[in-house]
DNA sequence: ATGTTAGACCTATCATACAGGTTATGGAGG
DNA sequence: CCTCCATAACCTGTATGATAGGTCTAACAT
């Protein structure tokens, strides 16, 4: 582990080196890994830095860690999302993203067509009033692309699937590099939020649907695009 | 935070303490919390006990550590799932999961009669098989209930949907205490599991679908049962 | 045989120190 | 008075050593 430069921080690294680890012992979910102090021995770090990457792993639910015990793989280990797009590249993961994504979506807006109120039609329009003003400025409007979005997803009201399409979009902003993505011209999706408001406000759910369908395939074009740019370098 | 008797993880507390700060002071996503030794100054804790619980929210998506600047709450904040599910007991939230997860079982199932093989096809009957013949030996078969699940997650053969799914069965068995949930006779659900497995095998999603929500169904039973027993106490 | 206890092993927490990144302040030079 | 740059102040990342407390086991006493 001390490998002279180090790019990649402490952590990362240490989670790779652990991930690996259950890859190559072929740990199954429930076996023990070495203690602690027997983890810091090998790798050459620090207890604290140890300890934190492992609450990491532990609140991915990769691990479990048990007082007086020792450290466990846990049920799900391998399937951990979050650790795999740290790591890989690879363009099917990709894919696997914005298909689920796609799922997601589809089902949020049933919900929304469901249960949306009035009152909440009418903050929906207020905002999409503001990114037009900020549009005819000319100004950015990246936050109030993702606050139009988020506030759709609260909308369904179910916070579990609201918390499931957020922790994707969060992984899709990893994946691909654009810490805080939509550089993309607003311009081009504008009116396809707009005709989607409608579709909500007349509570058409095919319309809505298909309108949300088009804003999605207008990211996930971006998003394969970036990729291929970024695969090209 | 010396407060004697301590039943809670110290982490819990200290997870509690952020979560309520974020809510009292009213912090926007992108806010600045207080530094940290500020926090171990508010809390009387220590700098390791308070990075550990940092590091969970951090993984947990709600708060964004960046080295020499600060910690920031995150765009999706207030909507942690894990962390609402931690300290509260609302019915309402559970039926939210509830909601969601039959949602994404019934998505995921359409994935899995598109996507499976015939070799996992074999698989999943060498399990139901494995399930049949320690039931008739009257022996308990969670960890193979878990596993037939589990398999077909994987069968999806998209990691993010199997990703998803497992998160939420992973808040489900903390919700309600079951931490290796279960109890419920399985003999109950065979009839249902070897129909679902048929089903597959004809590649009918209609009633592959169908018996799966038949499952599901009677998971939620159990839980919801098992809630009212908690709450009645 | 059974129940208890002592010790080994492990994680949880604490206190302190230093390294390295970021920002703001304030002085030098125009 | 304004601009530019250096430095100090602040913050997180990592390291180290020490103590507390949970868990298991095996030897021991009953």
């Amino acid at each position: 582990m001390t490998t002279g430069i180090r790019r990649m921080p402490l952590q990362s690294e240490i989670i790779k080196f652990i991930s690996e680890y259950i890859e190559n012992n072929q740990l199954e979910p429930g076996d023990r890994l070495p203690s602690q102090e027997k983890l810091i021995a090998m790798m050459g770090v620090s207890r604290t830095a140890l300890r934190e990457a492992l609450k990491t792993l532990e609140a991915r639910n990769v691990l479990e860690i048990v007082n007086g015990k020792g450290i466990y793989v846990k049920d799900c280990s391998s399937q951990d999302l979050l650790t795999q797009l740290e790591f890989t590249k690879e363009k099917e993961l990709l894919l696997e993203v914005l298909e689920a994504r796609k799922i997601l979506e589809h089902e949020i807006v049933t919900l929304v067509v469901k249960n949306i109120t009035d009152e909440e039609l009418d903050q929906l329009e207020n905002i999409l009033h503001v990114i037009m003003e900020k549009l005819n400025r000319g100004e950015r409007q990246n936050m109030e692309d993702k606050k139009f979005h988020y506030m759709v997803y609260e909308y369904s009201h179910n916070r579990v699937m609201q918390q499931l399409i957020l922790s994707i979009s969060g992984a899709m902003d990893k994946l691909w590099e654009f810490p805080l993505n939509m550089e993309s011209p607003f311009t081009e999706t504008m009116p396809m939020h707009v005709d989607f408001f409608k579709a909500l406000k007349r509570r058409d759910l095919k319309m809505a649907q298909h309108y949300n369908e088009a804003i999605i395939d207008k990211v996930i074009k971006d998003v394969l695009e970036s990729q291929y740019r970024e695969t090209a370098k």
